[in-house]
DNA sequence: ATATAATAAAAGTCAGTGAAAGTCAATAGT
DNA sequence: ACTATTGACTTTCACTGACTTTTATTATAT
């Protein structure tokens, strides 16, 4: 079994141990399971993605950490949670603003997210918002948000 | 948990149990918390700035203090708009995650906005959504979107 | 009794140290 | 070709202690 197996294992563990909430500490994971630090970074990114469902957080300096958790899943049976998680496979790793209105606009007229959260997006990811970012980095950067975004709900 | 967190938590629940006024005596707080006088500061200047919605005043010498308030929010009807306003204007043109972070944190409490506004902002400013943009660039980007978003309330 | 000098009691500053996580390009496996 | 692994280097954050500055109090000289 490869490095990134056990990693990615492990953090899976403790989301399963702790309802979706894994809290570690890279250098003490990395050494516990035999690694160098950096590689968790990698599996990281690489497995746990907002396309997975996951968000992560992390603190630098002494006492650090990093904190993955896994997206929270619809108890309602409305099946938001699976239509969120669609659309953000479904969408490319670019996006203009345009088809971020349309799809705010489907993801309102559905009532997946309010009208307040609807426009907070919308001013967000605006390519007012974003001028600073030149344009082909732009649509990248905009995808990246929306998705970060969109899995935070 | 770590000190500089005990002397914040230390501070916020004064805060809370004094309708936003903390005042204490740096070297009693110090010995009691159990860290070095200067420590209280560190966690001062960091964690309650004026970005942050903190005004801190001090007297040195004998019988001396710190005192720390929770910068007034209008607390009329028609005031949370104003207090937008207010903090758009006053937000420089970059600002860190953790500033944000904070500055959510008050606009929760205060009831400006909902957990669900908070936590989509909070992912959509991390570091971690904003990974693509330079370091550099990071910080200013954030506060045009914080900005953004946050009049479009 | 008053002005002044010494002492004590606070808070402020700052540069240095160590502890974590992040980055990235180069290399190795598959 | 794609995925995994490594390690050198960077950045951020927490913490400390020596030193300074400010204020209050107390002692002393006039």
């Amino acid at each position: 079994m490869q490095m990134s197996d056990m990693i990615s294992r492990a953090i899976i563990q403790l989301l399963d141990e702790h309802e979706g909430t894994a809290q570690i500490q890279r250098n003490e994971l990395a050494s516990r399971i035999g690694c160098v630090p950096s590689q968790i970074n990698y599996v990281i990114t690489s497995r746990f993605t907002p396309e997975q469902g996951f968000i992560v957080e992390s603190k630098r300096g002494g006492g650090g950490y990093i904190r993955i958790r896994r997206m929270a899943q619809p108890h309602d049976g409305s099946g938001t949670a699976a239509a969120i998680m669609h659309l953000v496979n479904n969408l490319g790793d670019s996006v203009s603003e345009h088809t971020v209105r349309v799809i705010l606009q489907n993801l309102l007229y559905q009532g997946i997210v309010s009208q307040q959260v609807a426009k907070l997006m919308t001013a967000a990811l605006s390519d007012h918002a974003l001028r600073p970012v030149d344009q082909e980095q732009r649509d990248m950067l905009r995808a990246r948000l929306f998705k970060q975004m969109l899995v935070s709900l």
